[in-house]
RNA sequence: GCGCCCGUAGCUCAGCUGGAUAGAGCGCUUGCCUCCGGAGCAAGAGGCCGCAGGUUCGAAUCCUGCCGGGCGUACCA
């Protein structure tokens, strides 16, 4: 609704501007500052004053006087230096928004049907989740969610590293320090008394230890690491036993947090099904990579750093000391290592390739592998052609037009390396297209630290925070987070209702849990540090998911007890006419269902922006707007019975679009809480 | 050293491609239940937007240089 109207002004005024002063700069639109100067704001006359060699305001008054009439828009006035504030025709507008046609007619409008791969969460395979975890799943998962409320087809897709170094570690673990067989390990990971996760959080931060304190003992990680790639032995063995039961409890994780995947791609079969080889042979005709015969890479496949750094300092005339070969050795990528195997960097451009359709006759195998109680059904890939009847109904993965790859700021270094190596392939177009989709990691406030009972070191202490680690066992896993929000949330629930079952608050409060944790990850920009404090997530007052939600469960209170006590409501699209919205829309009722109404508008934005936290920002707004309206007008008392019509299709309306933006983080409505 | 990110109210953060009087939440102060549940509403105090230059009619926003802080620069991922 809102969209449309904005693209038609924008369209209107920019013809009329090119014809008139033969400018044909695109027209920019912005929201005003102050709802005193309207819906929308145009300062195209700041822009227009320079070449013209005439005052913004002048011009501004000449184009408010003359501009042609546009459907929809009220009014266009000169306003302060020179801008010209656009007033809507509110009570048409308010009648078109609240048509089922204005939803119809924004769906219809989609824009791009080419495939979106979504790359995230991406755990490896060997302990349980943490909080950085979930901020990267929430990220990913919401991005997943715009697009698909934007109408576009999207994959999600979570990578499984299972032949690396971290799972190998845990396998060696299992296999040095505890001396258990993979039939053992497996019974373990069986064992419901047990969290097979956590066991493992704990066995990988003991086995980081012990290479530590007697660096021998890394043969076992150079032993386990060979033993997964050639996928035989007892360490292979118990590598897969591994990181099959880890994912499977990720999975778990996500999807308390409503998080789901379509296929899990998995490194085994990058190298089991030859796509890195492929595209090995692929980089080795372009050059791309070269064997390395001297100094410290000597025996290793290296990509030059001049492909993947804009600026090498050797490149710079300014720089008087130009790289010497000991320096550029050192600052080029290694591919394949000296013992033959590949680095991740290597698995992760073929598969980059495959995501693009770039290995010709390479696909995987596909197995199903859990079905989400939503109906979706998540594939996991194989090297095995075997089961084939699964494999031959499984949908066409892959092949996308578009790559997003939400990673970790940390590792922007190696997504470049892999760009360049599809730029260096031929595949320009693609490198632009993929795009690493990177966020600031979330660490350890000092306080957290403290809660937790961790004993830092001098130098940390220090710190403004400190990060997770894996390797130290260091963090705040995605489990006990949550446990916590419910528990949090339930002691609340239950003074609150006395009238429901057990049952019934902890469902509430599981919602509640979910809504606080999602919200708390995406109002970050993707560029703050997260410093992560039990007081600030464990928060469900003031901007927070409950906060949201609180609205939602209000507005549904007023619908549900006005059925109760009067009946079923009119359908508000048809009951009311354009005077008796003029009639009753005052300004605060006017500024809610202008928000409520770009609820559509704030989602192409942020997706626009690559910033959900934009969209979170957005749907706390219409929240408070709404908590604002619901202290100030009594609906259910309202006597005056066509008023009291307006005041319930704009609660009717709010709940909506305030739903759909809830849906669209991944955050829960409940109908009580 | 080089590259990237951050520096805005006591604290945690927004501020969209430069635009109108710099915003929110928490905390603090003060009001608000004859109520559709207060996980709330209203009001107030609180800001050399790290510093210094520059570009511009106009800079928190763009450029340069400093000063803090973080991350990366692995034959880990």
């Amino acid at each position: 609704m809102f969209l449309a109207l904005e693209e038609r002004l924008r369209e209107s005024v920019a013809s009329y501007v090119s014809a008139k002063y033969g400018s044909g700069a695109p027209v920019v639109v912005e929201l005003p500052r102050r709802p005193e100067f309207g819906e929308l704001a145009l300062p195209l006359c700041f822009g227009l004053a320079k070449r013209l060699r005439r005052e913004p305001r002048k011009i501004a008054e000449e184009l408010a006087a003359n501009l042609p009439a546009i459907a929809g828009i009220r009014s266009i006035e000169a306003a302060g230096g020179g801008y010209l504030n656009v007033r809507f025709d509110r009570g048409a507008y308010a009648l078109a928004a609240l048509s089922p046609a204005a939803a119809a007619a924004d769906k219809a409008k989609i824009a791009d049907k080419a495939k979106i791969i979504v790359e995230h969460t991406n755990i490896n395979p060997n302990k349980a989740a943490h909080i950085g975890h979930l901020r990267n799943a929430v990220l990913g998962d919401t991005l997943v969610r715009m697009l698909r409320a934007l109408g576009r087809e999207v994959e999600a897709q979570n990578y499984i590293d299972n032949t690396g170094v971290q799972v190998a570690d845990v396998a060696a673990a299992f296999h040095f320090l505890e001396r258990r067989s993979p039939q053992a390990v497996a019974a373990l990971a069986a064992d419901p008394d047990i969290a097979f996760d956590r066991y493992c959080w704990d066995l990988y931060a003991a086995v980081s230890r012990r290479y530590a304190e007697r660096p021998q003992s890394l043969s076992w990680r150079t032993q386990a690491l060979s033993a997964i790639e050639s996928g035989t032995g007892e360490l292979a063995a118990l590598g897969r036993v591994v990181s099959d039961a880890i994912v499977d409890r990720h999975l778990d994780t996500m999807l308390r947090i409503g998080v789901e995947y379509d296929v899990l791609p998995r490194e085994s079969e990058i190298l089991g099904l030859e796509f890195w080889a492929a595209a090995f042979a692929l980089l080795k005709q372009r050059k791309a990579v070269y064997l390395e015969t001297a100094g410290k890479n000597a025996g290793c496949w290296v990509m030059p750093a001049e492909n993947f750094r804009d600026a090498p300092a050797g490149a710079r005339p300014d720089r008087e000391r130009p790289l010497d070969e000991e320096a550029a050795a050192s600052a080029s990528k290694v591919i394949v290592r000296s013992n033959g195997t590949v680095t991740y960097v290597g698995k992760d451009i073929a598969y980059q390739l495959w995501k693009f359709g770039l290995l010709p006759g390479k696909d995987f195998h596909y197995a199903p592998l859990r079905r989400y109680p939503s109906g979706r059904q998540a594939w996991v890939s194989t090297a095995d052609a075997g089961a084939s009847a699964a494999d031959a109904a499984a949908p066409a993965f892959g092949s996308g037009a578009e790559a997003y790859n939400v990673i970790d700021a940390r590792q922007a270094y190696l997504q470049d390396v892999v760009r360049a190596a599809l730029r260096l392939l031929g595949y320009e177009r693609q490198a632009a297209r993929s795009i690493h989709f990177s966020y600031e990691m979330v660490a350890l406030s000092p306080r957290c630290c403290a809660e937790l009972g961790i004993e830092l070191a001098e130098e940390d202490r220090k710190r403004p925070y400190v990060e997770v680690s894996g390797r130290k066992g260091l963090g705040v896993k995605a489990d006990d987070l949550i446990d916590r929000l419910i528990d949090t949330a339930y002691e609340e629930v239950r003074d609150r209702h006395e009238d429901l079952s057990e049952a019934a608050c902890r469902e509430i409060a599981e919602q509640i849990a979910v809504g606080a944790l999602r919200y708390f990850m995406l109002r970050f920009t993707r560029t703050t540090v997260i410093a992560f404090d039990f007081a600030e997530a464990l928060a469900f007052e003031g901007e927070t998911g409950p906060y949201l939600q609180y609205a939602a469960v209000r507005a549904k209170n007023i619908l549900r007890k006005f059925e109760e006590t009067a009946g079923a409501p009119p359908d508000f699209s048809t009951a009311l006419s354009p005077q008796a919205w003029s009639r009753h829309l005052d300004e605060n009722l006017w500024q809610l269902l202008l928000t409520a109404s770009r609820s559509r508008w704030a989602i192409s934005r942020a997706a626009a922006a690559g910033e959900p936290a934009q969209l979170a920002r957005h749907a706390f707004e219409l929240a408070r707007t709404f908590s604002n309206f619901y202290h100030q007008y009594p609906v259910l008392k309202e006597a005056d019975r066509e008023r009291q019509t307006v005041l319930l299709s704009i609660a009717r309306y709010v709940l909506d679009e305030l739903k759909s933006l809830l849906a669209v983080m991944g955050i829960p409505a409940p109908d009580a809480m």
